[in-house]
DNA sequence: CTTTTGGTAGTACGACTGTACTATCAAAAG
DNA sequence: CTTTTGATAGTACAGTCGTACTACCAAAAG
């Protein structure tokens, strides 16, 4: 056996290279060619990793889908201890809220995924995809805890304050996206809704 | 000067094909072959009419733009007479949803638009970019109508009500198309939302 | 009639794309 | 040492794209 390359940081380079390529000139923008060269590679080596594009596309929006869960959970486990309902549910949906180079990527690649996905099956049956139904199904939970906790009113739907709250987010997510609103202007519109909802126990924020 | 040919309709022809072709298979199956062929001329013709694939797909979507647009004037005048904000508000929102093939073709449309604007100001320098803009001040104008007439509480900040249903109803109509939610639950969430902001003034639906 | 000209079709070209293929290099294995 | 083999590079090919170009046709103008 000759050169040691670890595959799976060669796979992980090649990634991140697609998706500072997808972040700034977009999803269009991605070609064999691109990537390598944005990674420093020639275009063999992508081939070598990754033995076709789509397989390298649906590599790169997993590698790209887990980090930022990660970062949510994280955020959701800092939200204080114990977490409180509204303190979880604003964590999750404020993350998916472009405020950064990384969340700013993820918006932008996987909106242009979900756009691709309507009219391609295959895309739409990629795991990644149904990750809102979780967000839903998690935010509905939280939702229907701060109400047995007294903690919101008694008389919400959950399930249609959690549906549109993730639809909220996510159209104040593309807006930022597109320069209509600030990022300060979603994040403090989403709180204020968030405030008619599930009302934060007391004074001090984070 | 030889057969007669009015330009207007064969420009409003082909921008209908390229919209079929858009809406059934995506914005990047949009190729002058493609369209030239829906529309049953040969690629020249295309190419008579349109001088570059980039004026066709701006006309397309500016075509596009004002048939939705005219859709939605029509359904404020159909609010009753004299409307109530609520109902002109919500006519606005749930235009916005994807109920039919030609809504549903604009959300997607609009949306691989608006996610190619983010990397290319070329495109986000169009006009019918700003369309949300003024949106959300007509929006923001109608609820604080509804607060001076009584119909909605003084206490609401009418700007991030606005932003925030506009935003909550772009989400849903990008929900919608993705197949998570009907366009009835849709429907039903937005009216749901509305109810907590402008209470509908009594009974009857129409 | 002939001439002009708006409209249509076919074709060709250069630039890209993804990918298959071959060659090369260096380190481990024998 | 020689042989093997993981890793990298270069090249070539078939396909598609937008678009320029030429040819052709038929109706109006002279």
């Amino acid at each position: 056996m000759p050169k040691l390359a670890d595959h799976g940081q060669r796979r992980a380079q090649i990634a991140e290279a697609l998706l500072r390529i997808a972040g700034s000139s977009g999803l269009h923008a991605v070609t064999m060619r691109s990537v390598a060269a944005e990674a420093g590679f020639s275009v063999s080596v992508v081939q070598y990793y990754f033995e076709s594009k789509e397989k390298l596309l649906l590599f790169a929006l997993q590698y790209l889908a887990r980090r930022v869960s990660e970062r949510v959970e994280a955020r959701v486990r800092a939200a204080g201890s114990p977490p409180t309902a509204r303190r979880v549910v604003e964590a999750v949906l404020t993350q998916a809220l472009p405020t950064d180079a990384e969340s700013r990527t993820f918006h932008l690649v996987y909106t242009a995924y979900a756009v691709l996905s309507v009219t391609d099956p295959a895309l739409a049956a990629q795991p990644f995809m149904s990750a809102p139904d979780e967000m839903r199904a998690f935010l509905t939970d939280q939702i229907r805890a701060a109400q047995s906790a007294g903690e919101a009113p008694a008389d919400l739907d959950a399930q249609a304050e959690a549906t549109g709250l993730l639809a909220m987010s996510a159209g104040l997510g593309t807006s930022v996206l597109l320069g209509q609103v600030t990022a300060g202007d979603a994040l403090a519109i989403l709180r204020y809704h968030l405030g008619r909802i599930v009302p934060e126990p007391e004074g001090v924020r984070g």
